[in-house]
RNA sequence: GGUCCCUUCGUCUAGUCGGUUAGGACGCCAGCCUCUCAAGCUGGAAAUACGGGUUCGAGUCCCGUAGGGAUCACCA
């Protein structure tokens, strides 16, 4: 028996198969159509969710979708300093969310789905094991004992020395070539150990790769002897990478651009274990402005960051995705333009169109084109989304509108369908203030002043009492007001009155803003004729006496 | 610092082989429409980071400079 043999099985005494055998038993090539794309998320549960990790998901999930392949929820949870006890659970329901679904892996409740599990990286143990005693099978991996303090000495002397920092060249040389004998006694002692790959890789010689969104890429090799199981015998994320990757039949990579500097490292690993490397698409991060400059959306700094801060807003999920697929592909705009209902899963996305370069998240875009998805939704759709979100973040509105569910509706149906819809509201926490003088309940005092005299606002609203009628429709209602114009001193057109004023006192617009303040405490409003048909009688002339007294 | 990535209006970007009045969207400004505000329509201001080349001609090709970003762990 060689010595790689005997060490292997001195490390592995458990492992008794080879990783061609584990990929043909139990994860065999998958039964997929030419050209599908089997895709993946990978997050780790560390409680957040970062709207870049929305955005690569989507990714992920659109280039699966698209071309009947399958999009896998993995969790990479090797790292188990940084857990958090509900991490999985906000990750799963954020992407949920925003509609971004998974054909295999990972649930809220932990519970896991699909035929290439497990999902979870810390179940997986057994087939790291096997890849990895093959890879020291052949001599190209070794367990190290080396020290912590010894490694921050290295990195010190390195430093010191102003070359690469890392495990390689002389300071490999202890670990790389003990005896059998001397690792059986050291392993018998319980000193802990690590297991490094022997990197062939030479200092200066190149590694190219293809980069689906940024093209050809060469960089330096890798020739530091990485670690792939740290000491508790959990990999490290590329050795994960690896071995998840390749049994998962995963076609195409996408992860965060800060991946593509250990692209090098993963793509020796897959080499040294005789596999093909997949795909890779680096997407990059979503940046914002910051004092003249750019930087990466920060969890701590910029509460955006967050995918809970869109859901607290009030951005419909479409809205938010609408827009993220604005800045992964420029032509989605052009096809919005064109195809005005579609559903943005049926637009074409495309890897190789995405800008390789960061987008600053600009949030006056994602209100435009919030607004508009919001324009285009149907009356029920904006009160039953209203009240799911209003549900959680404001009671009182929630209260109010599941009341009485068809005024809400009337409420909503003001301006709206047609070719020309009101785009006033973007997210979910405006809609309070946008219907609020609609209810007692809501309405606040806005104290909103017209420049017009009191004795006369007094005098149209005398009058428009006598008048008014709820009967009226919008062209009759309309020329009642123009009617009392002339009585009034007001000009009851007004063009006419804006080629001269003189003799006038305003115009038919300043009764009706008149009227329209009394009733609404607003000088801006949707068509007041609608919103007073919706209030009825009642409500509009006591609104009115009360604006008498008040003035 | 080493390595890698990136660089067209304020922002997101379009820009096949080098020949464009450098196009669009958001935002901004103005006008029209209009009972107000939106919406809509029309128009406007606004960009090729800088410096060298190659060329009759460069946003586009080459070199350099600057700036921004990422990464160099038993973290992902």
């Amino acid at each position: 028996m060689s010595d790689c043999l005997k060490l292997a099985n001195l490390l592995f005494p458990d492992i008794h198969e080879t990783p061609e055998e584990l990929m043909e038993k139990t994860f065999p090539a998958r039964n997929l159509k030419q050209g599908a794309a089997v895709t993946r998320f990978a997050p780790s549960p560390t409680g957040f969710l970062h709207i870049g990790g929305v955005f690569a998901s989507m990714a992920a999930e659109r280039t699966a979708h698209l071309s009947d392949g399958v999009c896998i929820l993995r969790i990479e949870d090797t790292d188990k300093k940084r857990e958090m006890d509900d991490g999985v659970s906000i990750i799963v329901n954020g992407l949920a969310d925003f509609g971004i679904r998974f054909d295999e892996g990972v649930h809220a409740d932990g519970s896991e789905s699909g035929d290439y599990g497990p999902y979870t990286q810390s179940k997986r143990r057994y087939p790291y094991h096997v890849f990895c005693k093959a890879l020291v099978e052949k001599g190209l991996a070794y367990p190290c004992f080396c020290t912590a303090e010894r490694l921050s000495e290295i990195r010190a002397e390195q430093e010191k020395n102003n070359v690469t920092p890392g495990y390689w060249g002389e300071y490999t040389e202890q670990c790389r070539n003990r005896s059998i004998e001397e690792i059986e006694e050291l392993i018998k002692q319980g000193v802990p150990y690590v297991v490094r790959v022997k990197s062939p890789g030479k200092v200066g010689g190149r590694v190219k790769f293809r980069d689906i969104i940024r093209g050809d890429i060469e960089m330096e090799e890798n020739f530091v002897d990485v670690v792939l199981l740290k000491s508790d015998g959990i990999p490290t994320y590329h050795f994960a990478h690896i071995v998840d990757d390749t049994l998962m039949r995963v076609t195409h990579v996408t992860r965060g651009e800060e991946w593509i500097a250990s692209a090098p490292i993963h793509l020796q690993l897959f080499w040294l274990c005789g596999l093909k490397a997949p795909k890779y698409a680096h997407v990059p991060s979503i940046m914002k402005e910051d004092g003249g400059g750019k930087r990466k959306l920060s969890k701590r700094k910029d509460p955006e960051a967050a995918v809970s801060y869109f859901v607290e807003e009030g951005y419909p999920a479409d809205a938010v995705m609408e827009y993220l697929l604005t800045i992964a592909n420029s032509n989605f705009e052009d096809w919005r333009r064109q195809n005005k209902t579609a559903h943005y899963t049926t637009f074409p996305f495309a890897l190789n169109k995405m800008s390789p370069s960061g987008a600053l998240f600009d949030l006056a875009k994602l209100q435009s084109v919030s607004g508009t998805v919001i324009s285009l939704m149907t009356a029920e759709q904006v009160l039953e989304s209203v009240l799911a979100w209003a549900e959680r973040y404001d009671k009182q509105l929630y209260d109010v509108l599941s009341a009485d569910k068809q005024k809400a509706l009337s409420i909503f149906s003001v301006d709206r369908g047609g070719n020309k819809p009101r785009k006033d509201i973007a997210k979910w926490n405006e809609v309070r203030a946008y219907i609020s003088y609609f209810y007692d309940e809501l309405r606040e005092q806005s104290g909103e002043v017209l420049e017009i005299a009191a004795a006369d606002q007094k005098a149209i609203i005398e009058k428009y009492l006598t008048v008014y009628s709820p009967d009226h429709d919008k062209d009759t209602w309309f020329a009642t007001i123009k009617g009392m114009c002339e009585g009034l001193g007001f000009c009851p057109d007004v063009k006419q009155y804006k080629a001269d004023p003189t003799g006038f006192k305003g115009h038919v617009g300043d009764v009706s803003s008149v009227i329209r303040v009394a009733v609404t405490g607003r000088k801006n409003t949707p068509d007041l004729h609608a919103v007073m048909t919706i209030m009825g009688k009642e409500t509009v002339c006591a609104r009115l006496n009360e604006y008498l007294e008040r003035i």
